[in-house]
DNA sequence: AGGTTGTATCGATGTTCTTCGATTCAAGAT
DNA sequence: ATCTTGAATCGAAGAACATCGATACAACCT
């Protein structure tokens, strides 16, 4: 789902071309994961992180939430394709799927030879 | 709220350093309103117009939702900064704010600097 | 085996969101 | 002034979401 040929299929996405329902539909999900200050932090954390992973042990301390809500925070971020994780012995460590955020990066790239003319307000028709 | 220095402070955000939590509250919003299908498409209706703005009418009857419903995504999108518009005669224009979308494709950028070593797999503690 | 620690899943609860019909507001036309 | 059309606002109803405590699962230690 999403990636395949929906998301960036060649590349355009969002500002260049009206978005269908499906892509929008897919597109939709990674957003609105991203559409919560909690996981929005747990990224930027996973994602900061010189080595490439995080233990969850160093997540969840961080934030004023219970472990299970914390777990169901990475999960989330998971499904979306943000992030994957591996068990390693008893810990349990997460890293960042780049090329999901340089997806969404790409979609919401204008191509640069759009210049949006004049916001209207100097515009105007008279 | 949002631009002023939190969000885009100097430039890195949210790959290269842990988002605190005004930061990640204030970028939450947007990416909310990001995360729904419907809003999803209607920006890029309005972004991809070659004229820059497009008429309430000429969205509205491009979904199986009431009227009211489109007017109230829309004005989702212009809470979060996404889009303005304008009312002119009878008819109401709206437009893209690309300082929004350029600002959240540069958050969501990685500084080309950060490889991400390995995805743990090939790598273990053993 | 039994105990301990780290993490995920399960139900339940209160909140937020999407959507609608009804209404109101804005502006032009008769 | 009244009517008509386009768009926003106002409740209300149902669905989706964030959060929790309790519990289950995984792996290590003694």
């Amino acid at each position: 789902m999403l990636g395949q040929d929906g998301v960036d299929g060649c590349c355009p996405g969002l500002l260049t071309a009206p978005l269908d329902e499906a892509q929008s539909v897919e597109l939709a999900k990674v957003f609105k994961a991203l559409g919560d200050p909690i996981r929005l932090r747990l990224l930027s954390m996973i994602a900061s992180r010189a080595g490439g992973e995080v233990c969850v042990c160093d997540l969840t301390p961080a934030f004023d939430l219970s472990q299970p809500t914390i777990s169901h925070h990475l999960k989330l971020l998971r499904q979306a394709g943000l992030i994957d994780c591996e068990r390693r012995g008893t810990w349990v460590y997460y890293w960042l799927l780049p090329e999901m955020t340089d997806r969404l990066a790409g979609i919401l790239t204008r191509p640069a030879g759009q210049p949006l003319p004049e916001p209207a307000g100097t515009a105007g028709d008279a």
